[in-house]
DNA sequence: GTGAAAGCGCTAACAC
DNA sequence: GTGTTAGCGCTTTCAC
């Protein structure tokens, strides 16, 4: 395979050796091939491919002072939905000649793990999924050279000056409850997602905004606190078994939480859709092959993940809109299948 | 914040000047403090803090020939398998000062995608989750310089010369299918995993293994072909359906497949574990929250991410035990929940 | 359209 | 122990 006898890796010296330009020369042919003649070009085309020729990424990273590549901070890669996701940026990068490190936070300093990714020149930008976990944390000016941060997919509130790419969280958590009251239930719950400092977050504004406008009552004792997590849907269930007067519908932050009340309330004897219905978010990859299979708001994943990718380069490369405070919404949608269902017109006479 | 009134990042010539000492020094106080004085060492602490200073990853990697990060291959990020082992590998990274870079299969060139990254000084090893998808196309020899696999957690069967970290595949097979016939069950039938050109993989032998010293006899028809999806388990499913003669229970490669099985069969009024017991491997989160919560042979998922990490760093930085075609195998578990019951006697009887 | 030369920030010989 | 020097492989003026 190795043409020459030494074995090292090819340079760029050995192409231009071999095709008989300089150096300078054959990097103009691979970047900007425009500016080379015809013959030169070809020329150094068959010269790669002779030495088997790649270029060194990390010297190109010195001289152009960028790394080509981004940095992908998740706060919980076990989630099913963040896990999809990642495929979608990892493809959209590939193809734009990115490449992408994940990270993790290690140790207690919530900004410098960050930074330090950027300050020693490893990442040019960075994709926060779910906000909750650092932005509060963020340097100052968020925008400043080297970080530019695009947030993506966190249903809470997120004040301006970041870039963010995210679903209708608001206008898709009312449409579900508004699926539940079109069902005829009146009494709905929720279970929470994470809350900021006590703020709601969108996706309970959503919640909030279509009890209000079918003239329903919100009842603090069946708003149940959440994370997003399985446990924190089991921690639910408990709470809703412990409840003298239940509610016959919730809708559920995320499709997780969902699941883990689901598990924690049918080992009680609770059936759904018969005992209570129940509507999610996110549709994650299980929600079709769960039992009951799960309505749930729908998320397009793909498409969040590879039109962040996308804003997140095109700031990189300087063709982005504007940078300043960007703001994409992509629509959910909402997915009937089995663990939502009509109020019985019993119940509903009893007011149950 | 940024000290000196230059808005440049600080380069270590930055902090040599203000700790009034070489850069050479400063390199050294960094990275092998033993070879320094102790004044020296203090006034460069000084300075590193003062300036911000961060080192150029680019610069040192040109320089080093060593990139400090490790790829890792996942033929599919979505599945909760992966992307919970993904958790635990970049933990351990990011402790032994390691940068992860994530890869998907673009292009149709299988070999290139992966050697491009090496070649081009982005990596220094790899991590390959699932052999099936690359593993016949790896350029030989294996071990060339730069190019260091480290495969895991795949069912499949590898020849000798590359590095694995895996769980007993077999023997856990072996203990899930036991615990079937422990129950009473004697019609036992397979949903497989990936099988490379038709070879036996290591969870079926297992699967194989049990029956055989049981002395129960292996249907063709009980076999059902998969990959380890959900759709896979839903087509299995169907095949069961279409069955006149059927098994009473299934040993399943993995959750997944188990979940599509029991998500089409339940459709059809097939009830688990009254009507089949079922088995899966990998526990993944939402078995223990499924319905019926999966009996399933767990993987420590966690630990296989660290040791593998960890091993490929000890390999990349020469202080593994010899890096010659390594084998470390860890233990499963089998974990007993709903989705398998004893065979009733009245069945048994009448040979059911 | 092409080449020569400089330099990105770092570390490793080699002096002292 | 510490400084000086060279050079990793690339891109980019600046000449021509």
């Amino acid at each position: 395979m190795s043409p020459s006898s030494a074995s090292k890796t090819p340079t760029i010296q050995d192409v231009a050796r071999r095709a008989g330009v300089s150096a300078a020369t054959v990097s103009r042919a691979l970047s900007a091939p425009e500016k080379v003649s015809d013959s030169t070009r070809a020329k150094v085309t068959e010269a790669v491919e002779a030495t088997g020729y790649a270029i060194n990424q990390a010297a190109r990273s010195l001289r152009m002072r960028e790394a080509r590549t981004i940095l992908v901070a998740i706060p919980n890669m076990g989630n099913p939905f963040y896990s999809t996701i990642m495929d979608s940026v990892v493809r959209e990068a590939t193809l734009r000649g990115y490449g992408v490190l994940v990270a993790n936070r290690v140790g207690n300093d919530p900004t410098q793990w960050l930074r330090d990714y950027f300050s020693s020149n490893r990442a040019d930008g960075l994709l926060l999924f779910d906000a909750s976990l650092e932005l509060g944390h963020l340097p100052e000016p968020p925008r400043q050279k080297g970080l530019l941060p695009l947030v993506l997919s966190c249903d809470e509130i997120i004040d301006g000056g970041f870039n963010l790419v995210m679903t209708d969280n608001r206008a898709g958590a009312e449409r579900a409850t508004r699926h539940l009251i079109d069902q005829g239930h009146t009494r709905i719950g929720h279970i929470c997602g994470r809350l900021v400092h006590q703020f709601p977050n969108e996706r309970l504004l959503g919640f909030q905004d279509a009890m209000r406008k079918a003239g329903l009552p919100i009842r603090q004792d069946w708003l149940f606190p959440g994370d997003h997590s399985m446990v924190a849907g089991v921690d639910a269930g408990d709470r809703f078994l412990a409840l003298s007067d239940r509610p016959t519908a919730l809708f559920c932050a995320n499709d997780e939480s969902m699941i883990g009340f689901l598990s924690r309330t049918r080992a009680h004897g609770i059936e759904c859709p018969r005992d209570i219905s129940l509507v999610g978010f996110d549709d994650i990859n299980i929600a079709e092959n769960y039992w009951p299979p799960l309505t749930t708001m729908r998320q397009p994943r793909n498409e969040l993940g590879r039109v962040a990718t996308a804003t997140l380069i095109d700031i990189l490369e300087g063709t982005a809109p504007s940078g300043e405070g960007l703001r994409i919404v992509l629509p959910s949608e909402l997915i009937v299948r089995s663990s939502t269902a009509p109020l019985p017109a019993t119940r509903q006479a009893v007011g149950l």
